[in-house]
DNA sequence: ATTAATTAGTTACATTCGCAACTATTGCAG
DNA sequence: CTGCAATAGTTGCGAATGTAACTAATTAAT
């Protein structure tokens, strides 16, 4: 067993609670920022949103992984996007399983006003870090999920 | 060659999704490996108790200062831990609105063990990363937090 | 061709989280 | 001293999440 110096380092050092709270903080801020803007969807609600802006047509199932979460979430969000009239389900001919997803014009517009401000947050997060440090940064990010997911 | 402002944008563009996906696996990888070696004990609970370890005596509160969650979260938390023997709530004598968070000797052993595979993990994650890259990493990190929570 | 396995999506359920209301205690202002 | 503000902790409630069970459609296997 390490002796009790070690391990207060160690606890220190914990690189994913850190990462966990910094992740946190950007969700936060940006949720915030969306509600002072006057928004009245959410954060998880926009970034599908922006998702099937960038590639219309795009399945559930690819939304969900896109954003990380579960299948059945991504259904929900889509849901109240879809009473929203922000976007709209398309049952593919082809496969009648899946839903394709495209914008609406209400949707779209939707998406440039979101864009404005996660461009803001995503700034205000990024401020003061030079972009040597950064690629380090997203490079280590890749590196780290990597070796968590292999 | 892209020009300084047009780099930060590209760099900018994918640190909110690699974040996100990379805290997601560092935190599965976590819970399976807490969960396979037998831990009956959640993450979060962990935490819990490695803050009381660092500092025994801190309130609630503090508790849920340092792990950046509402001080309702603590307290649930806290009762779990309690109710398992794994520390005690200790009202302060000079102020009786506090309890005095201590750790049973049950809760210390629970630490070293907890602590044990909580390193692993992390030692998994960060396999291959140099101590340079890792310093401006840890840098980044903290200063992205600062950016948005002040 | 029929059946089994797979895949997209939905729904049910339990869990967790944070806000807000509430209690109890302490500190401060007049 | 009295009363009001502030603080620590608890509890209730609604919102969001993931797992798993389920339906419907497609594909593969024999």
């Amino acid at each position: 067993m390490m002796d009790e110096k070690e391990l207060m380092k160690e606890l220190e050092r914990a690189i994913g609670h850190r990462m966990g709270r910094t992740g946190k903080a950007m969700m936060n801020r940006l949720s915030k920022e969306l509600h002072e803007a006057g928004f009245p969807y959410s954060a998880p609600q926009m970034i599908v949103l922006a998702n099937v802006y960038r590639s219309e047509g795009l399945n559930q199932q690819a939304v969900a992984c896109l954003m990380h979460r579960d299948k059945a979430v991504a259904t929900r969000l889509i849901d109240s996007l879809e009473k929203a009239n922000l976007l709209v389900r398309i049952p593919d001919k082809n496969d009648r399983r899946q839903n394709m997803l495209y914008l609406t014009n209400e949707g779209k517009e939707m998406v440039f006003k979101f864009s404005e401000v996660s461009r803001a947050t995503q700034e205000t997060a990024l401020e003061g870090i030079g972009s040597k440090e950064l690629v380090i940064f997203r490079r280590v990010l890749d590196r780290i999920r990597d070796n968590l997911e292999s």
